[in-house]
DNA sequence: CGTAGCATTGATTCTCTTCAAGAGGTGTGG
DNA sequence: CCACACCTCTTGAAGAGAATCAATGCTACG
């Protein structure tokens, strides 16, 4: 562990991801402000419930390190998994505004996750232009996201969807500056089933049959891409 | 024609939507610094474009009246429906803060718009921070749309998808202070199937069977709902 | 009044879901 | 270190539901 992560108070410019919660552009203040306004985060264990449906609405969060998916309770029972959340990625933002949270934030291996209290968030975005440009921006790149998903749920078999969420993943990673061929699902096939409107014994087939055709390697939650053009063709995904 | 309206410039305290378009607690002064940022509206015919996919992303439009649809065009030539608009909804919220245009908007009927630049949108808000948190809210709803549209579109079979629909539609005609259970639908069958991931012929006979058990009646485009807690029940989509 | 687009209805095919069993992996306790 | 139990993932067979293809009926508009 990092002599330097281990005794100083957290400060976003020691965090090697600030340039995926903030605008690269930010500056050293801004920086500052914001830093001075995140809590001290906390390593969460493996099922770690961070917000639940229900509470009261005043933070949203950053993953720093782990990762972690938000779900709702189906009035029948079941789950529905809005989304999974990677180191660099704001989460939460569907609550921003609203009197309680709508899903339930739960962390699917050890992670540690960035407070960022909304009401202090809103205040500083208004001096800090740029903070509010920002807000505005990973809102809408969020909403943008929930439509490439409907694009998957609504776009028919079970092949391009699974294929389509292995790209989606893939560009994350890249995004993240990690290689966008080798892939690690840190959730279970229920959940990525549930994410994708499908039952986890055709994720399970869908991501064979993938195999089976030289695009990936399935070996687990282990997953490598060997023909990224091809995955693409399937996931017929890249009308953004 | 409203001779009020014929005559004067276009002011949001003279839109009886001005209160679903903006907070009700909104001063009368905020309503006239944004009134003075929107242009006079056009009445726009069917099937016009109000803006395309790669647009340059400048502006977000409030409906006025009448409806509209965006969409985006797939790579394999089909065309996802991401949301339908009625009057007092923001349309182009996943563009704010973004270069281009994700999706294209068409009006489904004649339909006046407001347009909102957005440059015009940031600055202000930043001085109203009734305007910004007003911004936030509006995005974060969206969000929370979007996370109902997929547990429709996850949700299994073709009748829960439309009767959860036809709730959701409901819900927004009472909003806007009208009867919620006549409803008309301005668009075709083929767009409804579209957004819910159905084919245009599942739409038809889903709607057939809700009207078989005697939980609506349909007539064309007009639908009556007859027995809205049995359209709940089969929706179970009341988790919000 | 006629035409063109849109909506409904029917028959068939195909995919996914469901139910069920077995395999692989992991963690715990002996 | 091994054995066992638990959980997750995989694989198989049967059934249900929607997509597709195709034809008819309706509506609106010129």
């Amino acid at each position: 562990m990092s002599h330097a992560a281990a005794s100083h108070a957290l400060h976003c410019l020691d965090c090697g991801l600030h340039k995926l919660c903030f605008p690269p552009t930010f500056s050293n203040e801004a920086l500052d402000s914001v830093a001075a306004i995140i809590g001290q985060p906390p390593v969460l264990p493996r099922q770690h419930v961070i917000y639940r449906s229900g509470d009261n609405a005043d933070t949203i969060y950053a993953v720093r390190s782990g990762s972690a998916k938000t779900s709702m309770l189906l009035p029948d029972g079941r789950e529905l998994v809005t989304g999974f959340y990677l180191p660099g990625e704001v989460m939460g933002l569907e609550n921003l505004g609203q009197e309680h949270c709508l899903s339930t934030a739960t962390t699917l291996e050890p992670t540690t996750v960035c407070a960022l209290p909304m009401a202090e968030v809103s205040q500083l975005s208004r001096q800090l232009p740029e903070l509010q440009g920002h807000l505005f921006q990973i809102m809408s790149t969020e909403i943008r996201a929930d439509y490439q998903r409907m694009h998957l749920l609504a776009g028919t078999d079970a092949d391009t969807r699974v294929a389509g969420f292995l790209v989606g993943l893939s560009a994350r990673q890249t995004r993240r500056r990690l290689a966008g061929d080798n892939l690690r699902l840190p959730m279970a096939r229920a959940d990525l089933g549930s994410h994708l409107g499908l039952a986890l014994e055709t994720v399970s087939r869908a991501l064979g049959r993938l195999a089976d055709v030289g695009l990936i390697t399935v070996s687990g939650k282990q997953i490598r891409i060997l023909d990224a053009g091809g995955l693409q063709a399937i996931a017929a995904a890249q009308c953004a």
